[in-house]
DNA sequence: ATTAAAGTCTATTTAGTTGGTAGGGTAATA
DNA sequence: TATTACCCTACCAACTAAATAGACTTTAAT
């Protein structure tokens, strides 16, 4: 399951595709239109902001803003960005691979099954993207 | 993620289905074989058995052991008992369906992804059985 | 230069889950 | 009838998720 916090961040997101090209967007109206809790998206922002995900602006007319056209972010890059892996085991993941203690890769159907089941995520995670959000 | 106990439950499930119809199997010689803590093992047992996967034997000569043929029992059986949803979302979910507080499932983007994905989980995960944990 | 708007940072709280431990009770079978 | 081995209850420490609070800094318009 993905957490609350993703789910925020893919809704947070929908206003700033909508919105995008069209200037910043202000954390209070995102918290308004999409009932986020606004300290929590605050530090949601923030984190997809050092992700490189999102930008944004102090003072007066700042806010957030998406820095790449939304066809070029895949949901897989969001999802690993907020709630890490997203593959059912440490052993099979691309990016937050763990060694398994108490299996032999080599011959682990687990292992096997999880690695399919991973590529199956993947190719539609991957290819999916933050305009598909809005579709 | 799987939780750990969930990994444990295949690990456990595997020294069954290896000895399947070869009569009951001690708790404590799947813990000394896998290396699980035998009263969490215990406890994920008693849980399996509960859902009508395993059955037991109590007395000299007990243990537990399997119901089904090990290629009746599809993986996404085991996860859905011991770890609940598969799907990442709980609007979703098959099994564990929960409405979505803040958006409408007939124009929400991410909600039709994640059907796409839990499609292709569930088409590996439900064609896949214990038989093909010891492939 | 001032000021107010707006994002940034640190920390704390609350609640729930996970992984694991301990000990005793109960049922079945040789 | 004594063992063997399952069954049940309770507890705990560590961690994570979700949310809140408040002070600080930067920016831009006046």
């Amino acid at each position: 399951m993905l957490s609350k916090k993703t789910q925020y961040a893919f809704r947070a997101l929908e206003v700033l595709v909508e919105k995008y090209n069209q200037g910043p967007v202000l954390i209070s109206e995102i918290s308004r239109r999409k009932k986020i809790p606004i300290k929590f998206l605050e530090s949601i922002l923030l984190q997809l902001k050092k992700e490189g995900i999102l930008d944004s602006k102090k003072g007066k007319g700042g806010g957030y803003f998406l820095i790449h056209n939304p066809v070029k972010v895949p949901v897989a890059r969001v999802i690993r960005v907020v709630d890490g892996p997203i593959a059912m085991l440490p052993c099979v993941s691309l990016y937050f691979y763990q060694k398994c203690k108490n299996c032999d890769e080599k011959h682990c159907g687990l292992h096997d099954i999880m690695i399919d089941v991973r590529d199956s995520q993947l190719a539609i995670l991957e290819k999916k993207t933050l305009l598909d959000l809005i579709a």
